[in-house]
DNA sequence: CCTGCCATCCCCTGTTCTTGGTATGTCCGT
DNA sequence: ACGGACATACCAAGAACAGGGGATGGCAGG
């Protein structure tokens, strides 16, 4: 049967083509798993300006209304939880996952007055893209579907997806691609090395790594170091796992 | 039959107590979802030295090796890519996910000869905190049991969550904070500003430009401007679509 | 065979950055 | 009222880099 249900949900999210249909789809969905209601949202991440991303829910109007009217996220213990967890939690573990404040409690009760009790949230983050969080959640009288939050985590992550999928054009663009020397010298340099210690490391000259960043930069038609780094990233030539760690280790 | 299965894994995961016992428990159930190879790394960004992370996997000695010499180079495709998606993916969407280089097929066809085929790799993040992957891979004669892929998916989180919590006390974490006008200067060089431009642009002298990005780079215990840049982006201080628009804009 | 692409090496000039200082004024919390 | 954090500003020395030249050899494809 789970089998059967989560094949079922893919071909059906993955089909979904608007942010409506996903809003429906995952209404439908929900509802089949035992909760009342849901929310998706997703954080882009730019810092500001236009479309900072999706919100998606079928909240009461009213806590809606007073999350939005308080600018309740700040201060939401739910998202502070999801920097803590690789997996789904329910909402009754948050006590042993963050320091709750009083505002916080006193914000959990207020969203059972307007009919949110328990709820299962699965977070999930992309350094430097994305945030997203996709939340189950049933009535105050009622207990979460212990047997079913697999699940919820399965759906909740393929709707996550699809709706970063959703986003700004994520594809078909003409990524310049480097040659694997430049890439190389091009990692080193965004591990920090100088392009003296870089040319050392490969055996190879310093002026020759020079030049191969000077080449890599051209291509991105940029002209400083930090650029070249984050165009190199943001495009997926190089990642973060491919740096990040050396910053101790040197 | 899948509820079950999941119930009874999750049970046990969470009884384990070391890092031998989630080894052991990993090797167990990628077998029986039809998988030859499992991998799991946790990489923990704990500003000191200790506990660097974890990795745990039973692939052939000869791949390990080999696998040592690539990362001098920082080239693992599937890592990059794990920086792209907020749900597990099979190798064979790679292409689809990031643009590779000679150099990474190379290492995935090196791969295959050392026993390694196809795979799925499930990723993780915590934005200062963590990031981990769990991979699950077949010989190259054999085909991903896909509709096992789910289940794998959930196998991996729960896997994950639990090398997080079997890791140090990660409570009272020092995420570096910037001040308002350090992180100002940091976006705007990150776009590719000299100090001298930000300095304009901000209408502050040159020198106090210079001196922000200077205690920004003491307190990220960095000595350049990349590192700068990439640590404040993996860290979610700053966004890639706060720098990548300007790029054509300006 | 020739052309283009790549990797390697070299030089030069001026600019920018890193790193070490010092110093002033504001604001905040105790 | 005081210490501490922050933003602002400045100086100076030396390393590193950006942007402009060339030059060599290997290797693949038309």
């Amino acid at each position: 049967m789970y089998a059967h249900f989560a094949k079922e949900f893919a071909t059906e999210l993955i089909n979904v083509r608007s942010d409506t249909e996903l809003s429906d789809a995952l209404a439908e969905v929900s509802r089949r798993l035992g909760f009342d209601h849901f929310a998706l949202s997703l954080e882009l991440r730019s810092g500001s300006r236009e479309a900072p991303g999706l919100l998606l829910h079928d909240y009461p109007d009213e806590w809606a209304k007073v999350y939005v009217a308080f600018d309740l996220a700040g201060q939401d213990p739910v998202r502070r939880a999801c920097d803590k967890s690789f997996i789904g939690f329910a909402w009754e573990m948050l006590e042993q996952m963050i320091p709750l404040t009083r505002g916080d409690r006193q914000m959990l009760n207020v969203g059972k007055e307007c009919g949110i009790g328990n709820g299962y949230t699965v977070p999930r983050h992309l350094p430097g893209l994305a945030r997203g969080t996709c939340t189950f959640a049933v009535s105050p009288d009622k207990d979460l579907p212990r047997c079913r939050l697999a699940l919820a985590e399965i759906v909740g992550t393929l709707a996550l997806s699809r709706a970063l999928a959703l986003g700004p054009s994520h594809g078909a663009e003409t990524v310049p691609l480097l040659s694997d020397r430049q890439r190389e010298c091009l990692v080193w340099t965004a591990r920090g090395k100088t392009a003296a210690e870089t040319a050392i490391i490969l055996g190879i000259g310093t002026e020759t790594v020079i030049q191969h960043l000077k080449m890599a930069r051209e291509r991105y038609q940029v002209h400083c170091k930090q650029s070249l780094v984050v165009a190199a990233l943001f495009d997926g030539l190089i990642g973060f796992a491919d740096i990040i760690r050396w910053r101790d280790a040197d």
